[in-house]
DNA sequence: CCATAATCTTGACTCATTCCAGAAAACGAG
DNA sequence: CTCGTTTTCTGGAATGAGTCAAGATTATGG
């Protein structure tokens, strides 16, 4: 877990100002992956409470546009925000329960893939989304 | 173009009513691949003006399901259906004016893709969205 | 043609996200 | 260290896709 100090590096490295409420956000994001803004917030809330909701959207927005968290919407989902960026990983998510996980770029570095034809698109990045049962929903599923 | 016998055909086909509004839909999504809701709601009061929103959700949902037709949802978009299904195509996706396009599947039939580590998970589907910039987008920047 | 169950209409409502205006805070210059 | 400028944050209202619920309609099997 990175420390405050860090965080204040990072949103300086990126050109951004460093404010409470950021270095929460990035703290939160770190914590919990693939948290919703809604967690977020409530994570946040507990190192500062009297952070505004809109604080956090405009930092997660912030963050997102310096690359320093990924946002992620699986279909059926609300937005998600995860601090492993630059790796262009990909995710597996649960259609029962909606748990997301990790998953490695299969094959190498972003994009990963090259479409068979890209209707005369120039394509700088190819996500992946895996959909099926976590474990637990896979044994319950079954029982 | 499918004729309405056709569309009667499929909705039977899939053990459902057949009904004004679930035809005119069926036709709408066919005539607009990649339409969303809104869209596709307005193209079925051209032919039946008085149908509901709330007829098209429905009726949406249960095409889903009966998988006559497709929803995707690329993130920063609302849900948008189209009617090519069974063959697990993916999409590439106009950063800048947000335009849709086909892509065949890369690899073979579905699951396309197998995770290098699913965690545990049973996956049975995955679905690329490639990123980039449509040929009208791209000339637009570039100048 | 009837009965029954599925489907549709109407209209209210939810909830994530955005918009707006003014207050507060960060940080570069002096 | 202090000030001024500019960005960021607060508080509260607004937007909009999508859902819920109750009663009216309609498709379909018999």
């Amino acid at each position: 877990m990175a420390s405050i100090p860090d965080y204040q590096q990072l949103l300086r490295g990126a050109a951004l100002r460093v404010t409470r409420p950021r270095v929460a956000v990035l703290d939160a994001v770190h914590a919990h992956p693939h948290a919703d803004t809604d967690s977020i917030i409530r994570a946040v809330r507990r190192a500062l409470p009297e952070v505004s909701h809109q604080a956090v959207y405009d930092v997660l927005r912030a963050l997102t546009a310096a690359g320093l968290v990924r946002r992620i919407e699986p279909s059926g989902s609300v937005a998600r925000y995860e601090a492993r960026v630059g790796d262009n990983h990909h995710h597996v998510v649960c259609r029962s329960c909606g748990r997301i996980a990790d998953v490695d770029c299969a094959v190498g570095e972003s994009p990963c893939l090259t479409p068979s034809d890209d209707s005369g698109f120039a394509v700088d990045e190819a996500e992946v989304t895996y959909w099926g049962l976590c474990p637990e929903c896979s044994a319950a599923g079954s029982s």
